[in-house]
DNA sequence: GTCTATATCGAGATAGAC
DNA sequence: GTCTATCTCGATATAGAC
């Protein structure tokens, strides 16, 4: 079957994430997707190949799930707080983040690329936006967009490393109403 | 040697460090603290309670650090901004933190405990400092501290995995530097 | 493209002598 | 308390038939 590489990549974004890389065998690839062992090393060449497939795919999936917010109709800094909102599964941890810590990713160029990719889009991403807030006249012009995109990102990525540190979502709630707080304190209201 | 024991533990905090759980292995651990087969087993009835010892000291270290910067003589959000601000291992990542995601945390209590421990005890004295500037009229009494302090540590956290994806400390001063900048712009000046 | 068999290696732990 | 020998298992990959 043409798909058996396809439920190959599938089953190895399952497991990446529930697992990560290290703790994620063949033998587990195996039994979630169905495939045979030959199967596996026809498609792919190792472990490490398959795993970057994978990888690259969840961060689609990301960009995916971050474009429609971030390009909304609303007003920009609306989108911030909607980017802040956004439902996530707060236990299971990030994809792209939680493959950060695998000594794997320090050696693998091809492992460590769709990380990169992905947080770069979305640091541009959020960082074009909030310079819409300050051409709508939301946000001083004082503030540096790019460093306070970074800092929203390592909010939601440190969120689900409490949430996951507590095992309690609500952690990374927590984390995250303190940045709307914030950004509330620094919204520049318009004269009614 | 009775210090075996403690060679054990050293040897195993810098590996946890490194590489996290799941990819240190007994070998290692007895190759980089020079300690035989037999001491390993002798001291410690499994890899997770040596880790769980390993994680404990981390951890204690951890506050060892963390405690002068919050408890200095300087105002109040000056402290919050030292501890934004203290020197950090950006690409090592942080030792509690980076072993959120590692799958053991989950069905292991005595691993998760040092971690819970850390988290909570920095939540708590963050959330302590900015109840004190808001007493010191620096802060408006409308932050719900408790929530802000969860930020903040979810921003250093956020750092660490930014750094760490990008193999780049500059990303986590990045993030750093944002929340200064939230810092500032709702600090309350006295008057003059 | 997929299967089964097989190979090598290291992980994690135990046994019993010293 | 430490040593060496040994055990079992799974991780990762290869070989060659179908």
């Amino acid at each position: 079957m043409a798909n058996t590489r396809e439920q190959l990549v599938a089953a190895t974004k399952e497991l990446l994430w529930e697992r990560g890389y290290e703790a994620t065998s063949p033998r587990a690839i195996l039994e979630k997707s169905g495939a045979g062992q030959g199967s596996f090393y026809h498609h792919f060449s190792s472990k490490a190949a398959l795993a970057a497939a994978a990888l690259q795919e969840a961060a689609d999936d990301m960009r995916c799930n971050l474009e429609p917010i971030l390009h909304s109709n609303a007003p920009a800094l609306q989108r911030i707080r909607d980017y802040l909102t956004m439902p996530r599964e707060e236990l299971r941890g990030c994809r792209i983040g939680r493959m950060t810590h695998e000594p794997i990713i320090r050696q693998d160029e091809t492992l460590r690329d769709p990380i990169v990719a992905y947080f770069s889009y979305a640091e541009q991403e959020l960082a074009t936006v909030l310079a819409e807030a300050q051409r709508e006249g939301a946000l001083s012009e004082n503030i540096n967009v790019d460093d306070l995109a970074a800092t929203l990102l390592a909010t939601v990525q440190g969120g689900y490393v409490l949430a996951r540190g507590f095992q309690d979502p609500e952690r990374m709630h927590q984390a995250i109403r303190g940045a709307l707080t914030l950004i509330d304190s620094i919204e520049q209201k318009k004269e009614v």
